[in-house]
RNA sequence: GGCCCCGUCGUCUAGUGGCCCAGGACACCGGCUUUUCACGCCGGCAACACGAGUUCGAAUCUCGUCGGGGUCACCA
């Protein structure tokens, strides 16, 4: 989720300044690498309506956008500092460094790895290498304060003595994030860096890189954090909070890139539903805030609900469609026609989410035997005069024509009048008789809905429920 | 723990010295509507972390305290 803000503020500054959004898949670390993972970004994103300019599945100049598909690229960067004396090899394994830093840590000091006195030579290299022990490079750190003019933060100054000499390339030969993304940057035009505030304090590192590379630095601003309502960095174990578990949860993506924006940032004053194109034309660096966010579930909801609300009905028919696609819903499953896909959206308004309807309406979707009735819901309509009344609606709705909702309500109505009760007396009953609970939409809608065979076939399986 | 960032209602935020005994939205509470659920409508509760200072005047500026977060990897 946060990556998903990180990419919307990024698209969003990009159009407003007819700038290139660029979208690299940043996979150096082997070991994490999970197979699909670029798929399901692309696909996050696409959903949300962020498109981007170039890299991965688009293409453009600075290809390929691939991180492990550009070794060459880091590697000569690799070597130019080792040769200007700006880097060197390191051979400790990573048992000696980890108990390098316990020892560190007992005496209460903060791990700095110690540059050796003697750098080594292409000599030990080639007899580290053969005795088959790790062999790293590391970036030779400058000694001086490094100030990052973020944008966001301001200036943030981190002294010299805060820096050591890091990994730039790894023992399997893949370089270290900071290297190849500063690499990266370069080579792909990137003149503002617009990412998450944990890496805020890596920065002095990449300017470090680039002054040593003969880089330009770009502009930073550092967005605030996402929290869960712990107030902790969200995390997975806080439940879905992917992208694409909402969209298979039934959100429309409009509510969530909206809802996601003002995480953040506020266009001021009053304003709150904005649409991704006044979002472009609204956002601005200088009014990203400074404190982290927690992730409120809840407002997405009623931003979700408004959003739908608000949808045209091409488009909640088209949102509903990917949603049916998206999710297990049994509704999805019962391949419904357009027509019938509307109908449902029709009878539902008010949803909050499209997994709503399926709550609302699962009922009418699987067999007459298949209904499971709810015992409180029997208890409290069906027990309480609700046979009664099923037994009376039988022979009236059998010969009941025409089976539509103005029909059904008309006599529906006269059934209230001549026993002298409310329509709650009559509509639970049947509700209850249909869809084996107390939820469904309009009592009408639902039964036109339902067909007249198998509205009849519930009320007589209802009647004949053991008492 | 070192370093860095941050601190307005429970939550997201508006607010850039007087318009603020602080506004909006969500949540919550009460009511209305009502054939269920949901929606909708009306009303209400609720915050400038604390302490000094600067100033005629501070949520807005300064310092301190406390609190929260991030980061200290051959992860990104």
């Amino acid at each position: 989720m946060g990556g998903a803000r990180t990419a919307l503020f990024n698209y969003l500054l990009a159009r407003q300044t007819a700038g290139t959004f660029i979208l690299r898949i940043e996979d150096t670390d082997t070991a994490r690498n999970v197979p699909g993972a670029e798929r399901k970004i692309m696909d996050d994103l696409r959903w949300l309506g962020l498109g981007w300019d170039e890299g991965i599945g688009v293409g453009g100049p600075h290809g390929p956008y691939v991180q492990s598909q550009r070794l060459e690229l880091y590697d000569a960067a690799i070597d130019k500092l080792l040769t200007a004396g700006q880097a060197y090899y390191a051979f400790e394994t990573a048992d000696e460094l980890e108990a390098m830093r316990k020892e560190a840590e007992s005496r209460k000091q903060a791990f700095r790895y110690p540059r050796p006195a003697r750098l080594p030579d292409e000599a030990d290299i080639r007899r580290v290498r053969e005795e088959g022990r790790p062999v790293v490079v590391r970036f030779r750190t400058p000694t001086e304060d490094i100030t990052v003019h973020d944008e966001v933060a301001g200036d943030v100054t981190v002294a010299a003595s805060e820096l050591d000499d890091f990994v730039i390339r790894k023992a399997d030969g893949m370089p270290v994030y900071h290297l190849a993304n500063v690499v990266d940057d370069h080579l792909m035009g990137v003149n503002l860096v617009m990412r998450g505030q944990e890496f805020l304090g890596q920065t002095p590192r990449h300017i470090a890189l680039q002054r040593a590379l003969g880089f330009a630095t770009p502009r930073y601003a550092h967005l605030p954090l996402i929290m869960d309502m712990q107030g902790r960095k969200l995390s997975k174990r806080d439940g879905d909070v992917e992208v694409h578990s909402f969209r298979a949860a039934g959100y429309l993506p409009e509510a969530l890139a909206n809802f996601l924006a003002l995480l953040g940032w506020s266009p001021g004053g009053d304003r709150e539903k904005m649409t991704l194109a006044e979002m472009v034309d609204l956002f601005s660096i200088e009014r990203i805030g400074r404190t982290n966010a927690k992730f409120d579930r809840e407002k997405l909801l009623a931003f979700n609900t408004d959003a739908a609300a608000a949808a045209g009905e091409e488009r909640l028919a088209a949102a509903f469609d990917d949603y049916l696609a998206a999710s297990e819903s049994p509704i999805g499953q019962a391949g419904l026609n357009a027509e019938a896909k509307r109908d449902l959206l029709r009878v539902n308004r008010g949803f909050r989410t499209f997994a709503d309807i399926d709550h609302k309406c699962g009922f009418l979707y699987v067999a007459d035997e298949a209904v499971r009735y709810d015992e409180t819901a029997v208890k409290k309509v069906l027990d309480k005069g609700g046979y009664d009344m099923l037994r009376t609606l039988l022979p009236l709705l059998e010969a009941q024509e025409p089976w539509t909702a103005e029909g059904l309500e008309k006599l529906l109505s006269e059934v209230c009048g001549a026993h002298s009760v409310g329509m709650g007396k009559v509509a639970q009953p049947i509700r209850v008789a249909v869809s084996g609970g107390t939820i469904s939409p309009a009592i009408y809608e639902t039964l036109v809905l339902l067909g007249k065979p198998r509205t009849l076939s519930r009320i007589r399986r209802a009647l004949a429920l053991p008492k």
